[in-house]
DNA sequence: CTCTTCTTTTGATCTGATCAAAAAAGCGGT
DNA sequence: ACCGCTTTTTTGATCAGATCAAAAGAAGAG
């Protein structure tokens, strides 16, 4: 049929998060999984196209959700809207292209997963520890400067 | 004496950067040598207590200004206003609490300057790296819980 | 001192995001 | 299958941080 993971999965993801099941939430989560990276104004046409009637607020309202609930990932490069992803629980880091802005992740810096130490430094209890690669993607690098 | 660089050595910082010697330059430029890691709306009421008709963006336009000419940089936490500092040049990395978010420098993460290994990956060519450490600093740890 | 160029001011505008109240929908209990 | 409580969604206002643009003002080369 098909590959995405649409109908009862996502459900059952919600489900057991904890959160209530609606059609929304359901939209938004499929889109996100279609999409990792996206800001609400990448997965809000995607949602309305599923769901004629679907407001920006719900958007994020269930991505706000998502995250609280720890089946979402909130990532903010500098300047940049924010953006989600699914992958939560595995501290990898993100790859950004500083001309269209596409998002890649990277598994971990230094092999393993403590990579960066958060320990204590300076009397702060660290508790995580945020990598950002800024670069230019293959596409951008073939492109004429604009 | 003082530490503070104020008076001829802001305009020679200034004039080096290639920008032209502006009151309002300067005060933006010592407000920032005072207090590293500051927003523009920690700054703004500094540079007024000096120059009573600057306007904000007389300050956005200055540290602006000091970014493209290299005397400046510009971090932004995920969903902190941009803080603007100094330090260019050594590419150190910052320390924010979560909860207060004061910002601290941190030189380096495992030891010397190309801690992460900014090379290539999945075709990016990549440029920087930025790394932010969240943790709770000492006064909000002995803080009681708001 | 004059003239050109760059800065500053002023005030509008923009994006991303948040808040709040009323309407609508989920879902546990019966 | 229905009821009723609780959570969600919608709608529309509001906010913060930042940017844009035009007119007025200052810097500095000659």
């Amino acid at each position: 049929m098909h590959d995405d993971h649409s109908g009862p999965d996502a459900s059952a993801v919600l489900r057991d998060a904890g959160l209530r099941v609606t059609e929304s939430r359901r939209a938004v989560l499929d889109a996100l999984g279609a999409r990792p990276h996206s800001s609400v104004d990448e997965l809000f046409p995607l949602v309305v196209e599923r769901m004629p009637g679907a407001s920006r607020q719900s958007v994020y309202n269930a991505l706000g959700d998502f995250t609280d609930a720890g089946i979402a990932r909130r990532i903010e490069p500098a300047g940049r809207a924010g953006m989600y992803e699914l992958r939560v629980g595995d501290n990898h880091h993100h790859l950004v292209c500083s001309r269209c802005g596409v998002v890649e992740d990277v598994d971990c810096v230094v092999g393993e997963a403590p990579c960066l130490t958060p320990s204590h430094s300076r009397g702060f209890t660290v508790a995580s520890a945020e990598v950002t690669f800024w670069g230019v993607c293959p596409a951008c690098a073939g492109a004429p400067v604009e």
